[in-house]
DNA sequence: GTCTATAGACAGATAGAC
DNA sequence: GTCTATCTGTCTATAGAC
């Protein structure tokens, strides 16, 4: 595929990955992605076999940025906690799409969950890439892995929550009071030891 | 309507709320919901009009258990830290079914925000009925309103998360470690002034 | 001429609505 | 049961790059 066909492949998965998250996976048509990306739907077969190859492409091209944003932060706060505090901000930090579609992983995930019969999803490689960089940040801070672990759980599981409810209501005091309480045990960790 | 008439409409309305937990509202089709409870197709449309009907009669459905079971628990647990454990145990008790479809709020919730443009959701009905629960209960246990207000909003908020998670990585430990966190909680408020 | 890419027409199945 | 619209997916003639 020459560079003229990588750009429009990469188009079609930009606006799928948008409309999937904006209207859903199963509410979004190949006429709908066709329409928002000007290009016509008979095009699409070339790129992508099936609504299913698109849909691994967008999940592969969400890991590839999500890994790549962490790998930033890890660089930019050398501190473990400044960089815990970091993660904990992100929801609030988008939280006008956060509020408007929910959290882009959460509700791709609780979809894709029900469409697979085994309810195996391909979401988990995000969640999880969350989880080893947040309790990497907790051993540094001094926790033994078996808390590090329980640590970051808890961490990824309120901000889920916290974004679901924003989302449901509407209402950014969800994200914040939430986070608030997050920030605070983030402050609370490795200090008594 | 008569009493077969009502029951007919009752049996549809059953149906329908599995399969929109199963399988999701959108990517459930009235075929499937007809072949699952033994109802002509063509017979629907004198029950609802529109598939947007039959999901309002759903949730008020929902709605409608939920309050009886809040009500039930009202008067089973004279305690309101009792009460409040027994709310934080839902999620855990009715694990298997969290474990392969997520959370039957939360999942529904995250789908029909998407729906509407304007993102308002019927849903917020029975969150904020479980809200006013425990917030009356905190209320009780000697929490201040502002108080009882942001604690019952983190509790639905955590317990909202663990169920995404466990449902995502189709993994029950989310569900007991976030719990268990919950109930340490619940155990130690309104202890120290 | 061959390979990549294009774009519309088209097929079969199924959707919601009546 | 029938309608019409739309769904995913296929086919093919053709355009341009090398």
């Amino acid at each position: 595929m020459g560079r003229k066909g990588e750009e429009k492949r990469q188009r079609i998965i930009d606006t799928a990955n948008t409309l999937f998250y904006q209207k859903g996976f199963t509410a979004t048509s190949f006429a709908d992605i066709a329409a928002a990306c000007d290009v016509p739907k008979g095009n699409f077969y070339f790129y992508f076999k099936t609504k299913e190859d698109l849909l691994e492409a967008v999940v592969r091209d969400r890991m590839e940025r999500l890994a790549k944003q962490l790998d930033t932060w890890q660089h930019e706060y050398k501190d473990p906690r400044a960089r815990l505090h970091r993660i904990a901000e992100a929801p609030f930090n988008d939280r006008e799409a956060v509020i408007k579609y929910g959290c882009p992983m959460g509700t791709l995930s609780a979809e894709l969950g029900k469409l697979t019969p085994t309810g195996q999803n391909t979401m988990t490689v995000m969640y999880s890439l969350i989880l080893m960089v947040s309790r990497h940040s907790l051993e540094e801070l001094g926790l033994i892995p078996e808390d590090a672990e329980r640590t970051a759980k808890q961490l990824l599981s309120r901000l889920q929550g916290a974004a679901n409810l924003a989302h449901t209501f509407q209402d950014e005091s969800w994200l914040v009071s939430e986070i608030q309480a997050v920030h605070e045990m983030i402050d609370g960790l490795g200090v008594e030891p």
